[in-house]
DNA sequence: ATACGATACGTCGTATACGACACATAATGA
DNA sequence: TCATTATGTGTCGTATACGACGTATCGTAT
């Protein structure tokens, strides 16, 4: 029998009861990012994933749904409702793609293109961001690297090395 | 236009793309532990937050409905809504509080009890877990802090100094 | 004792969020 | 050519998830 993973003599309960921390802690995390901190896209009535995906489709004029939905990590179908809402509130159109029927390109409307574009750079991230001003350089650094190794991490179950 | 030959300080627009990226990686963490894994716990028929809320109710037996939204960081009414479900299933019950009759005390249904104790130590936390497995002890470390770190950033928003 | 604010919960409407299924179109192979 | 497979969307049913509102109960001040 091989040398063991890495937990090594770290034990498994050790483990399990850091993970409901870390999991407690996400899940506060998830909660205060929620709410777009009284922004000013808030007066738009725009919920945050509302403003997410208006944002990635003013950048990326006619992208698809299969793209947002990579983009976003959400499911194709929950992005489909949303583009659905935004889409009877006339700030965003669907149209064929005439190379692919297959694929229905999304644009943002031509009245609330030009409005977002300019005003882009004042609607970011909301509490995320300033949470990250309140941070020094080093703790932002600290933050973006283990996020991304965790996220590497939780990826990486998929393919377990076969 | 002199375009931005120095960029003197680290300004604004970099915290805002790193923002962006540390949201698209919070994004896909979430995503990934949004399934358990087929874990044993999903041949229940349990989602993940009906988990998470029947871990608690077995650990804490009698817990009310504000303490779990605490917990979980959770609404009430969404805590509510999930152990409207698990009642409506069998797997738990309410009793109001004879002290205090704006409590209902969530209990664990009686056959539930019993087998959930057992097998408690066994469905923990899924993906999370598993990935923490993966992880050297000193990253493990490293996740939690940060996190924490993040959490608190993004908490202090909230009040302040009121 | 009674009025009144605070608290705990339930309910409602709406917006995510997912998987499963259906359908049209594209790409491939015989 | 034409059947088969793969791909991109749309739709449906269900489960979160929230805020707003209503209601019952508790604590407290008058």
């Amino acid at each position: 029998m091989p040398a063991e993973q890495h937990p090594g003599r770290q034990g498994i309960r050790k483990i399990g009861a850091q993970a409901e921390r870390i999991d407690s802690d996400l899940a506060a995390i998830r909660h205060a990012m929620r709410k777009p901190a009284e922004a000013e896209f808030a007066q738009a009535g725009l919920t945050v994933p509302q403003t997410a995906l208006m944002r990635a489709v003013v950048l990326q004029n006619g992208v698809s749904l299969k793209e947002l939905s990579r983009q976003l990590s959400l499911a194709h179908s929950t992005v489909s409702g949303i583009v659905d809402r935004l889409e009877g509130r006339g700030l965003l159109v669907r149209h064929n793609d005439p190379q692919d029927g297959r694929i229905s390109r999304i644009h943002p409307a031509p009245e609330v293109k030009e409005f977002l574009r300019t005003q882009l750079p004042a609607l970011t991230q909301g509490p995320l961001q300033a949470a990250l001003k309140r941070a020094k350089p080093r703790e932002r650094n600290a933050i973006e690297q283990t996020l991304r190794r965790l996220r590497q991490l939780l990826e990486e179950a998929r393919s377990p090395a076969v």
